[in-house]
DNA sequence: GAAATGTACTAACATAGATTGATATTTGCA
DNA sequence: TGCAAATATCAATCTATGTTAGTACATTTC
């Protein structure tokens, strides 16, 4: 059990939490917020964290690496949904769905911690705007779902990897992620089949594709954006969606 | 400006509260419910009743008729991401999101009831465990959503279309729209084309494949499943993502 | 440092679904 | 009632993506 240092430099999830809100955390507030309980764990790659069917009695924070929300079909077929970056918190709808209708997993090793939801209710009584910043963070991860299934109902497998690869760069770029339009990419090529609804050897084509063409290169987990306006034309990428909006803008 | 009757026989818009409600509401919270005061206004086929990028001071539940969120991309392409039927609250994330990222449009002719978010606000105050329940309503949009994603990715035409119509039939009975596993479904082939990701020539092959397979028959704005068990089978469908659950199964 | 395993990559072939365009059939409306 | 505009239907052809079945690298493990 380690509670957030209180003063130290910028963790990720109170970082998450201040660049969603819209107006700036009194100090009560971020001491609330980095006297949260948290209970640290390590998980290898391809674990899952929790799995759909759960009804948790608390909820985690991604602190290092990528985790992935996925669902199957019944015959075993996998849709990813969601990634998610440090700072993240991918299951906090189980605060109030009980049962949770998704699985997460770890994509390559990460850290987490858990926060019993017992205390979020409490941090939300306590300041109630801050119950409101996740009602907020959860809207937009939602906004992300709907625009996934316009990429993954109408546009081709070339534009809609590199609307992925638009999307990753930029939300790893907000938190200090993504220097020099390169990041990693912990993902392998099955995972990013499952989430573009695509094959394996037709992720593997595709990737030949954009690499041909000059846009990208993908090398030991390594993602580098050589055209990012090529990339973003190619992707009709508009990052209005993610609601990163400076306050005044939104 | 309309305020809801008081007392009468069940308004869709309460009656969902209720049903999402993990408790039953207080004499006092159900009238501050239907104190809400609605702008009422009716709207033809095909009209869209806010648009993305808009800025709305307001929120609308739907009252009568049907309604989709869509999004489309720049080259004009559009993807349906999800119907709403009565009682539902299609764009309750304007209330913290203040740049809509979807556009929402009537299916069929529909009377939908505007409200001031200020009015949201001051009720939420008034009565936090509404606020909790419009919370979990919006999370029950995003596992719906999260839901469509699997079907879109991983699902053919022909179960894809299976698992649409089992949604459909499911939410619409929960609100006693569907005696008799028939309702109303007033999508052309063009619009059910937007939502499955398919071409509306498609659309066509595939609803004559449902139909000749016995399973369903759809004429004149009204569909009927004649046999669900086949049909909830080809769908793989397992309404949990739904969250209907009566309280205690939650 | 050999074996085992997980990834990445390639090629040949199969197919679901897209596209186009023509024709019916509804439906709404004057 | 009947015409115009939407919708639905059908057929022929084309293409993006799936499938299957490999080989070739990397890692890890002992």
């Amino acid at each position: 059990m380690t509670a957030l240092p209180r003063r130290s430099a910028p963790h990720p999830f109170v970082r998450k939490v201040e660049s969603v809100a819209l107006f700036t955390l009194t100090e009560d507030e971020r001491a609330a917020l980095c006297a949260l309980p948290m209970q640290v764990a390590q998980f290898d790659a391809y674990r899952d964290i929790v799995r759909e069917g759960d009804r948790p009695a608390r909820c985690f924070a991604v602190l290092d690496g990528f985790v992935s929300t996925y669902k199957t079909t019944l015959s075993g077929k996998r849709q990813i949904a969601a990634f998610h970056v440090p700072g993240d918190v991918p299951d906090i709808q189980s605060l109030h769905l009980k049962l949770l209708d998704n699985s997460i997993s770890s994509i390559g090793p990460c850290r987490v911690g858990f926060v019993q939801h017992d205390a979020m209710r409490a941090l939300f009584q306590a300041h109630p705007r801050i119950g409101d910043v996740f009602w907020r963070i959860s809207l937009i991860d939602a906004a992300l779902v709907r625009q996934w299934i316009l990429n993954t109902g109408r546009r081709e497998a070339y534009p809609r990897m590199a609307h992925l690869f638009c999307e990753v760069m930029t939300r790893l770029d907000v938190v200090g992620l993504a220097p020099e339009r390169t990041c990693s990419l912990p993902m392998t090529q099955h995972e990013l089949a499952d989430a573009l609804g695509i094959t394996p050897v037709h992720v593997n084509r595709t990737l030949g594709d954009l690499t041909e063409a000059g846009l990208i290169t993908l090398r030991s987990r390594r993602l580098t954006v050589h055209d990012w306006d090529r990339l973003t034309a190619i992707a009709e990428f508009d990052p209005t969606y993610l609601h990163l909006g400076c306050r005044d803008s939104e």
